[in-house]
RNA sequence: GGUGAGAUGGAUGAGUGGCUGAAAUCAGCAGUUUGCUAAACUGCCGUACGGGUCAAACUGUACCGAGGGUUCGAAUCCCUCUCUCACCGCCA
């Protein structure tokens, strides 16, 4: 969430950038300007009553002491007078504070001045693109044919043990799976980042940190009998980790790596664009974190970005990175660049990664912080993508290096699989 | 699943009703000493929200796993919950 102090001292510019975001209710911030002023004032008075209470109980004490029953007795009225004020002060307190709370919770991050203004994701700006589509020949076919015919992907199978978007992945499929995550894992753990295998459900407590609740609750497996949730990404345990956590200055940045499954319901959406692997309730992805300071957290981004467009490049997949603008952008997200590759036999881009700052939205939720040299202590920035989301970059690689007789697999994989192609 | 023990500041760990926001030790920071390092010595060293200030100093309140309760007063007593550890059972 945003911290109040930023929304005070900054009101009208933040409601401007709001508006990118295509945020309407922009009442709440003043809502909630309000509210922190009245909360303010009702902790002084409260703190005034707690003062006099705490003195004469000290004082009560001393004369207890002394034996003079009498003028403690005295006091002790008092106390129970200034109790009598205390009770709803308390109680408005607590209530200005959870009303607080469920306002910042409603209003989004701010995006960067770079966010381009817009509400579809028509409106994403092309940063730049590379590699080259592959000419395919006149009987080439969509991953999903080639998944039968290779034998590598059993979608049937997956709806009858579980359901559809369970797929499962079989013989060579399921080791170019591996391959892949094998050397997404090998890729950033060379570029310095720490790798975890986190835990594939988290608490509530981890999934209010990352912002997934309150208001993406549909959007997640729950287990009720022990209230967990299914990882919607690794980003939640991950990011999780530093949640609660005062940093020293010098123990950043963190560089983090994870490979995860990822459960998603993905209520509400269905017909073509769910077809074969590119819609499902679980995949595979492998995900990069950095937590950094403020300071830093620009370069840091585009760095990011450029990784997972070298691990794009040695893929040798056609590529293009969009600036999503503001519209279609994550609610906790300040500025976010697209990463899609062009499936050739389906004649689509699809989205593989996706490269965000949530400059200190995250950390204020989580309550991260570092310690300066002043001893002064500031939110963190944190950062994470995705480097890479398996299912689509399977579909892309089957279908771009499709022939009559096989599948070729480029460079960087055949170590991995073990062949040249499939 | 059963039984028992426990949860205190970055860490270890004292503290059973007012003198405790919290001993001590370690770690950390600053300085003195020192040919360098090490050692020794001195000082500082929790967080949040307020007041105050240009900024400090200073100052109020809350916080000893979480939430309730008893009391003039709770880290300390009572209740509930959560989690951790140990042993047993089961098990990849």
């Amino acid at each position: 969430m945003l911290q109040i102090q930023v929304l005070k001292n900054n009101t009208e510019q933040v409601k401007q950038l709001l508006q990118v975001k295509n945020f309407t209710q922009l009442h709440l911030v003043d809502e909630v300007i309000a509210l922190d002023d009245d909360r303010k004032k009702t902790q002084t008075q409260l703190d005034e009553l707690l003062a006099t209470v705490n003195q004469a109980s000290k004082e009560i004490g001393k004369l207890m002491a002394a034996g003079q029953k009498q003028q403690a007795e005295e006091a002790k009225t008092q106390v129970a007078n200034a109790k009598l004020q205390i009770e709803p002060l308390k109680a408005s307190l607590t209530e200005l504070e959870q009303s607080i709370e469920s306002i910042l919770f409603q209003i989004p991050n701010t995006p960067t001045p770079e966010v381009p203004t817009g509400k579809t994701p028509e409106e994403n700006v092309e940063v730049r693109a590379g590699g080259v589509k592959p000419t395919l020949a006149a009987d080439a076919v969509p991953h999903w044919d080639l998944a039968k015919k290779y034998n590598l992907i059993d979608f049937e199978l997956g709806n009858k043990v579980t359901g559809s978007g369970f797929p499962f992945y079989i013989g060579k499929g399921a080791k170019l799976q591996r391959s892949l995550i094998q050397y997404f894992l090998d890729f950033n753990t060379q570029a310095g980042y720490l790798e975890y295998l986190p835990p594939f459900m988290v608490n509530t407590a981890s999934a209010f940190g990352t912002g997934q609740l309150p208001d993406k609750e549909g959007q997640m497996y729950h287990m009720p009998a022990d209230d967990f949730y299914m990882i919607p990404t690794a980003e939640v345990p991950v990011t999780n980790v530093y949640r609660d956590v005062l940093l020293k200055e010098a123990e950043l940045p963190k560089k983090m790596t994870a490979y995860s499954p990822c459960f998603r319901r993905e209520a509400g959406s269905y017909g073509k664009d769910v077809r074969g692997l590119n819609r499902l309730h679980q995949f595979e992805k492998v995900e990069i974190i950095q937590i950094v300071k403020p300071s830093e957290s620009n370069t840091v981004l585009l760095e990011m970005v450029e990784h997972v467009e070298k691990l794009i490049q040695s893929l040798e997949l056609p590529y293009r990175i969009l600036r999503l603008c503001g519209g279609d952008m994550g609610f906790a997200s300040a500025i976010t660049y697209d990463f899609e590759v062009y499936s050739a036999a389906q004649q689509k881009w699809l989205e593989v990664s996706s490269v965000s700052n949530f400059e200190s939205y995250q950390a204020n939720r989580m309550k991260c912080r570092y310690k300066d040299a002043d001893g002064k202590n500031h939110l963190v920035h944190t950062l994470n993508g995705s480097s890479l989301a398996l299912p689509r970059i399977m579909a892309t690689l089957l279908e771009n290096n499709q022939h009559t007789d096989g599948i070729t697999l480029p460079k960087v994989l055949q170590s991995y699989f073990g062949a040249e192609q499939i």
